[in-house]
DNA sequence: CTGAAAGCGCTTACAG
DNA sequence: CTGAAAGCGCTTACAG
């Protein structure tokens, strides 16, 4: 019958986080002296310092971030939106990505939308964390909060992505000279009926590698070309190719938006009993891992990822130094390489750019 | 010569975060009204909870997480630690995590160890964030740092994974068994010559898989097994493959520790124009999709990855709930998956467990 | 170099 | 149902 009901969840002691002011509290000195001991940013006389930091270590304190970053105003934590994991291409790209995040002291907070999901749906949750930047790697389009986000001073970077009319930075390939690439390899080579496997139909990507692909074709007389939809899978791939093999006229040259279908379109190409490169010749985009296996040996539009990495993370840098700087649009070139999925071009002469 | 010095940054006016109190005063109401609207907890009056959401709308207010983690003491954020990034085994994973947290209201703050780190070594850092909890999924041993993190009250889970001694929970899948599964099924068709290529030596996953096909061909009377060290690559795998068929004495039946090790000695076999399976029969462990394309056709051990990720988040929210709660370990049963990369047993019986 | 104090943006007893 | 106030764990002018 006391006036002190005894409280359902007991917290085991170890549990109650120790703070500054524990550490204050054994190391005799305030807590503020603490706060700067552990951001080395001002100067701690070392007699003092060493004392502080003894005092944690044997207390077992860790700084909060979360009340640090309170104050500050910076999370160090950086969002990556990307799409629904499917490509083998993207947890390359994510992990790099991670890992230098880190380097650089900062965190990735990983949103990955889900399948029907736009960007702007995973959006709000990531501003709700106070992310100090947004980074944005996903093939779908349109996203009307990215442009409220950059115009609200956060560091927007699209990765592999275009948005048309929001005033954000991007980092890509030229994925237009990609197509052309692949266009003037295939005559080349002496093709002549042409086909072109679509990834995702709303992706910049796609749209850019087409319009290349298409492009240069028409520019070199060629007329009619087959056009399959897809999506950037494996599956879509191999499907797509069932449809173009099934074909009365099927093609003997196929451009496939993306290494990933490119695989699919092999496989089929391999179940139907058509021969690669002696009656289809195959090109992909993107030089995965996978486009190197002898299995496949996939000839393929190579983009510098890791500069392209780099170079999103450089203009993130510059971008939280200064949040006032321009958005910035950087294209990096693409180079063919050539493996054995595809006919060699006769004559010597086929790069361009 | 003013006392005032302009400050040398001044922050554009659509930076500043708009705060409770901003929508408080809009709205006519206290401060402590809008943050009871915001975690629907209480009962606000219907009346008030418009007046304060419109307020918001039109001031473009959302909550600071950061804040609010700071007196709730628990942030929603689960810390995923993971090896670098290199199967193609994780990301699929990573991504079914990333989701089913959201799905629970949390978020996944990724830490992937560089190729030569430790967990102990990005532990510090998820602590600092303060995360609810940790799931740890790695091939790569020993942590101290685990242990201590359960013993102060911290939820851990190792996923696919198994630290001796460390008094934390775990869900993984009876990988012994998966071994001599392999072990059984070669032998019912008819090898002789057996050899293993081995995964990271120093991961659980590898040691029990390895331990329960010598174990099984022992049993069956099997004395000498080729065993080839390796790592969970595909370019491990192919170069212990080129060991392993470059002998006087080739196998005729091979056990790769993972699906990627299959893949890379697959594609060796291809290139040393060895048959699969009329010269050698090849089996992974995983079932990863690419064992399912038909370039490769691997025959594998399936583990119920979508259940034990289940598994694991059921736990984690057991832990969450009740940080009293005891570790438990749970081990989900395999099943093989025939393909064409193996000789088809002559007897039907082949199964164990 | 160090201390005392205010404040970051919330939640949550405590009153009413 | 709502307000006033304390406090979460830090950082950072401001003095000394």
């Amino acid at each position: 019958m006391d006036s002190k009901p005894p409280r359902q969840n007991v917290r085991p002691v170890s549990v109650r986080k120790v703070t500054s002011v524990d550490v204050a509290r054994l190391a005799g000195v305030n807590q503020s002296t603490v706060s700067r001991a552990f951001s080395d940013d001002r100067a701690v006389a070392d007699e003092t310092r060493t004392r502080v930091y003894t005092a944690a270590r044997t207390l077992g304190y860790t700084p909060n971030l979360l009340a640090r970053s309170l104050v500050t105003q910076r999370t160090n934590i950086v969002a990556i939106v990307m799409a629904h994991i499917s490509s083998p291409y993207q947890p390359y790209i994510l992990d790099k990505f991670i890992q230098e995040l880190r380097a650089m002291g900062r965190q990735a907070l990983v949103f990955t939308a889900g399948p029907e999901q736009e960007v702007d749906d995973v959006l709000p949750l990531a501003l709700q964390y106070r992310v100090d930047a947004l980074i944005v790697t996903s093939a779908t389009l349109s996203s009307a909060g990215l442009a409220d986000c950059a115009r609200d001073g956060l560091p927007v970077i699209l990765f592999n992505r275009l948005v048309a009319g929001a005033n954000v930075s991007a980092v890509g390939c030229d994925n237009v000279a990609g197509g052309e690439l692949v266009a003037d390899y295939l005559i080349g080579a002496g093709h002549h009926r042409f086909a072109y496997i679509a990834g995702n139909a709303n992706s910049s990507t796609n749209r850019e590698r087409e319009q290349g692909y298409f492009g240069a074709l028409q520019a070199h007389g060629v007329a009619a070309v087959l056009h399959e939809p897809g999506e950037y899978t494996y599956e879509s791939g191999y499907r797509a190719a069932q449809r173009l093999l099934g074909r009365p006229d099927p093609p003997d040259a196929l451009f496939c938006a993306s290494d990933i279908i490119a695989l699919g379109a092999l496989d089929c190409a391999r179940d139907c009993g058509v021969r690669v490169p002696d009656d289809l010749s195959v090109i992909g985009f993107d030089d995965i891992p996978m486009a190197g296996w002898s299995a496949y040996a996939l000839s393929t539009v190579r983009q510098p990822v890791s500069r392209m990495i780099d170079a999103t993370l450089a203009i993130l840098a510059r971008q939280l130094d200064d949040p006032t700087a321009p958005p910035v649009i950087e294209r990096f070139p693409v180079t063919l390489v050539a493996r054995r999925s595809a006919r060699l071009p006769q004559r010597v002469e086929h790069r361009r750019l």
